[in-house]
RNA sequence: GGGUCGGUGCCCGAGUGGCCAAAGGGAACGGGCUGUAAACCCGUCGGCAUCGCCUUCGAAGGUUCGAAUCCUUCCCGGCCCA
């Protein structure tokens, strides 16, 4: 099975130029393919992740892998996907940002060889362009017919907060990106989400128009979940890859609590494992769906991607303790490995005497009256044992002498070291 | 620049002098059921405090015993005209 064919048999091929041709263009040798994201934060997260994972699977294949962290489109905001304008970042915010998302990149795909991986940022070449030259060399090319026919143009002149000149000018500068790279580093496809389609193939026209080259682009679908919110997030907050943002065992329990619906599609779009091996793997999973056999599967691969082989093992184990039994009879080993996974922090038993207060430290309610509402419908646990508005955390027993597990709801979790 | 409509809690959206911390829906959170699921049922959903207080309805002033609701000015957005 070829590149192409295995990327349509995992349902990420959704628009394409000529299928054919993009198909040779794969078979006849390495080529350079670009994904690129706007560092609008300075992580990345699950949702750029898919880039990333078929820019790697390119990579695997022989060709160059090209990630562009878009310092200069960031600055003037893509209008898709969105009913308002966009907050403009400053440029050592963003600056920062593609520093930061450069290491998290490096992880996926590699970058040590020039030849096989880079990363590229669209300031270098736009910069320096003066207004006139971009008019003439860009604007000339492009029809404003074309532009506002764009779903994400027309999206934006039919809301009531409009859209800027600078926003609209949005696709003319990814265009003039893959321009760029087609001539300098001999990028012949260009992917991206399908919001990107319009954006992505006006780079495609321009190459055409410019240099009488016919380059090449697919995007995949946009994901949604089955029960119809956007994947990517977990709670309702974004899923980063950076650590710190968002914990390895956090990023597990991202994969881990995907809906069964969604699994396989999941599976095929974020796993490296071969087709074949996905089929097997779903068939053990629907044979007990119960032992979420494939959730475990995605969520460790990703983990270890995202974070190393080790990372990966110690989320797991933390899990296997938070969501095990009764954590009263977890190993000192394992509630150190929770900690280190979970929100903790060390406390005095003075500072336990008012629960309330506990709650609101530990991040486990927003305000003194959500713990105390949620303290009534006994949402809170400790060492797993229910607790109320009366339970004194200082007469608790400490397990192992030291800690105490906090947890609300199922999901959110707390370590406390008591020490004096 | 002129006209006009609008800016309400996480989002949408009622409310046009007291009965408004503010209807309803969605999201979210907790409980039950379960598989760390879906569906479904129940509860919560500004803050502080053991029904009393404080801060909210774009901003600042004002009228009033009392305002999200009326007046003034300002800021922001849509639409129409220029």
């Amino acid at each position: 099975m070829d590149l192409i064919a295995d990327l349509e048999a995992r349902g990420l091929i959704h628009d394409s130029t000529d299928r054919e041709f993009l198909r040779a263009r794969v078979k006849d040798g390495p080529v350079g393919i670009y994904y690129g994201c706007d560092p609008t934060a300075d992580s990345l997260h699950v949702g750029n992740l898919i880039g990333l994972i078929v820019l790697r699977r390119f990579q695997d294949a022989g060709h160059k892998a090209i990630a562009l962290a878009g310092g200069a489109t960031g600055m003037v905001g893509d209008p898709g996907g969105r009913s308002e304008e966009r907050n403009l970042l400053d440029e050592q915010t963003l600056s920062a940002n593609v520093a930061a998302i450069k290491h998290q990149l490096g992880r996926i795909v590699d970058l040590s060889d020039p030849n096989r991986g880079v990363l590229v940022d669209n300031r270098d070449w736009t910069q320096a362009i003066t207004l006139l030259e971009f008019l003439r060399d860009v604007g000339k090319h492009v029809t404003v017919n074309q532009m506002t026919a764009r779903e994400s143009v027309r999206i934006r002149l039919e809301s009531e907060h409009g859209i800027s000149f600078t926003e609209f000018s949005y696709m003319l500068l990814q265009a003039n990106d893959y321009l760029w790279l087609h001539d300098n580093l001999g990028c012949d496809i260009q992917i991206g989400g399908s919001d990107q389609w319009g954006n992505i193939i006006s780079g495609v026209d321009l190459i055409r128009r410019k240099r009488q080259h016919q380059v090449h682009a697919f995007s995949w679908p946009l994901l949604t979940a089955s029960d119809g919110s956007k994947l990517g997030k977990t709670a309702g907050a974004r899923t980063w890859l950076d650590p710190v943002k968002t914990s390895p065992y956090q990023l597990r329990q991202h994969f881990l609590q995907i809906a069964d619906e969604d699994l396989r599609q999941q599976v095929l779009t974020f796993s490296l494992l071969p087709i074949p091996q996905i089929d097997e793997l779903l068939a053990a999973h629907d044979e007990a769906p119960h032992r979420r056999i494939g959730q475990r599967t995605l969520a460790h691969e990703l983990t270890a991607l995202v974070h190393g082989n080790e990372a990966a093992k110690a989320a797991d184990e933390a899990a296997d303790v938070l969501f095990g039994g009764d954590p009263a009879h977890a190993s000192l080993a394992a509630l150190e490995a929770v900690g280190r996974e979970v929100p903790s922090s060390r406390m005095t038993p003075v500072q336990l005497v008012e629960l309330v207060d506990v709650l609101v430290a530990t991040d486990l309610a927003q305000s003194k009256s959500d713990a105390r509402r949620t303290l009534e419908g006994s949402g809170y646990r400790c060492n797993g044992a229910s607790i109320d508005v009366n339970t004194q955390l200082s007469d608790q027993i400490l397990l192992h002498g030291r800690y105490l597990l906090l947890q609300r709801g199922k999901k959110s979790h707390h370590l406390v070291e008591v020490f004096s």
